[in-house]
DNA sequence: TTGAAAGCGCTACCAT
DNA sequence: ATGGTAGCGCTTTCAA
């Protein structure tokens, strides 16, 4: 690997005016970057990204962190993020915290070692606390999908609450008056808000909420079904469920589909979500549209406007979900 | 952020002690260690890792570069990494090439840039010439799912025509003799490999391959609804369809339902990699299992081996496909 | 417009 | 067992 110094001497310049025309930042006459340009070439020529990182204090990357490097919802996220840093000449450096509060707090500190200039966070087991200091030792970052009041500037979230509300207005409105629901773990943010939507929209029909007509599952296909047969088990009827996200949804689908369950004749179902998949579910899954692309888009846009001062961005931090209707609900008979 | 230098004042050491009791390899007394350590914690400092990485020209880091960083196959992939890399240490640091070759490129020579040990790649559009360049560059890496002869001990693939063989005999079995393929990019290694597996389970049947039957695709859901609409215009008949991958076997369901085709009592279906999602769909998919976490375990072993000095690890480079027969095919009736 | 030189925060070699 | 110090490859003042 050729060094800036081959550089410099094979051109014939110093070393600084090889770090001018790389960055073109001062002005170099035109002879001399044509020389300085011309030795780059034949020595084969990469900049040491290390290097340039410890002596300008500045990595031009922002370090991205996930919850699991799988699944639809992330890997959306993370494309997003990706297209719209490289298109400014940034990069993104991801690591997982798998919603393990060690995991996470050691995977931002490996990103803060490595220098990222910003982070675009989605944690969920770090406490708000941690964050909070965080944002207080001047690291500069954005949330995904987590609300803090004391560092709201920091957050970009959908408004989940909205998106239980939704889906559970849908079936009412579809006649449905007997609703169960399958929450995510109670300790998420999101779940809590989810969940809190469903109530409010039971409330506002003058619908009672009953409890035993909600299990708690843990956001993955599994539990879907767990869920199905557990509120089948209580012997309350009921003619519609509500799944906190798509993958459990489906896995009600292919829990009913084995009990010869119809859906949506017998009971309709409604996702959370709008992942990729839930258009090619048999049948298509009713869902509340989670814009996730966007907003890793907008997470993005926010660290290339705050960070790199980039101007010219219209910057947006609460995102309304929709719902999206396809087959898997309908009208009580 | 304090340094290292602010440590050895607090613990009246020297810099060198320090970075001794941080890399804990040469002699420190304990006393000394003790100080340095309490030190460390008072000043909540933490090592920065570009500056270890520029000193001691050793990061720590795998680069891996996916096609896309959303999609169930990448996904894992890049989980299968990331975790065996973790649970020794080290890190992955993450791009996409979207498999374009300039892009593929740009992201190598980024990787390259940020000092990886080494790389972990599943690249399609960058010349078999680049990457034998590359090794002989002295650049350490693995391949993952492409072949090239003159550089096979960097290649981790799976037996794809060995893949594409299987999935075709199984129909085969089934009674069924009119058998529609649809393939993957044809410039794509791992596309041609399937296909010819395909024309070879043919072959040793003794039925000739008929080249109408064959539709390209290009891997994506939508390319599958589109073939089987191509295909069912060319009149001919077939009561089977090899898919060259899940998501198009998925598009493929979904027109056929449209069309009112039952499967798989009028069309007998068959994917490729065996996605999460293929026992969810309806029919449950008949698919060829890609054992795509196995092998990013096993691409994260031989960086762990051949980079890392890891002893103990068993490593293996072609890894073998089998079939998951689910409810998408049956017998011709 | 160009060059000289002082770091960036750490490692690793050579002394002691 | 510990300290001194020369780099790692680059950026960025400050002078010229």
């Amino acid at each position: 690997m050729a060094t800036i110094y081959q550089v410099s001497e094979l051109a014939g310049v110093s070393l600084a005016t090889v770090s001018r025309v790389m960055n073109n930042n001062a002005r170099v006459s035109d002879k001399t970057k044509e020389k300085v340009l011309s030795a780059m070439a034949e020595l084969g020529y990469q900049p040491n990204a290390i290097a340039q990182s410890l002596a300008s204090n500045c990595s031009n990357s922002v370090g991205v962190l996930v919850s699991e490097l799988h699944g639809p919802f992330f890997g959306d996220m993370m494309s997003a993020i990706e297209q719209t840093l490289r298109s400014e000449g940034k990069h993104a450096i991801i690591a997982s915290g798998h919603s393990n509060a060690d995991t996470e707090q050691a995977s931002i500190e490996f990103l803060i070692g490595r220098k990222c200039d910003a982070l675009i966070l989605h944690v969920e087991a770090v406490s708000d606390g941690y964050l909070i200091d965080l944002a207080a030792k001047g690291v500069s970052f954005v949330l995904i999908n987590r609300y803090i009041e004391q560092i709201s500037t920091h957050c970009i979230c959908l408004d989940n609450q909205q998106g239980g509300y939704l889906a559970t207005q849908h079936v009412l409105d579809l006649q449905h008056a007997q609703v169960a629901y399958i929450s995510g773990p109670s300790w998420k943010q999101d779940a809590q808000a989810r969940l809190n939507g469903h109530k409010l929209a039971l409330q506002d029909a003058d619908i009672a909420f009953d409890s035993e007509l909600v299990f708690e599952g843990d956001y993955q296909q599994q539990s879907g079904s767990a869920g199905l047969d557990a509120l089948l088990g209580t012997g309350k009827a009921f003619s519609a469920i509500i799944c906190a996200n798509d993958e459990m949804a489906s896995g009600v689908m292919s829990r009913a589909r084995e009990l010869n369950l119809t859906i949506p004749d017998q009971l309709s179902i409604v996702g959370f979500d709008n992942i990729i998949y839930a258009r090619y579910l048999y049948p298509t899954l009713t869902t509340v549209d989670y814009p996730i692309f966007q907003m890793g888009k907008m997470a993005a846009n926010y660290i290339l406007a705050k960070t790199y001062d980039k101007s010219g961005l219209v910057l947006r931090d609460v995102f309304v979900p929709k719902l999206e209707v396809r087959n898997s609900s309908q009208l009580l008979s």
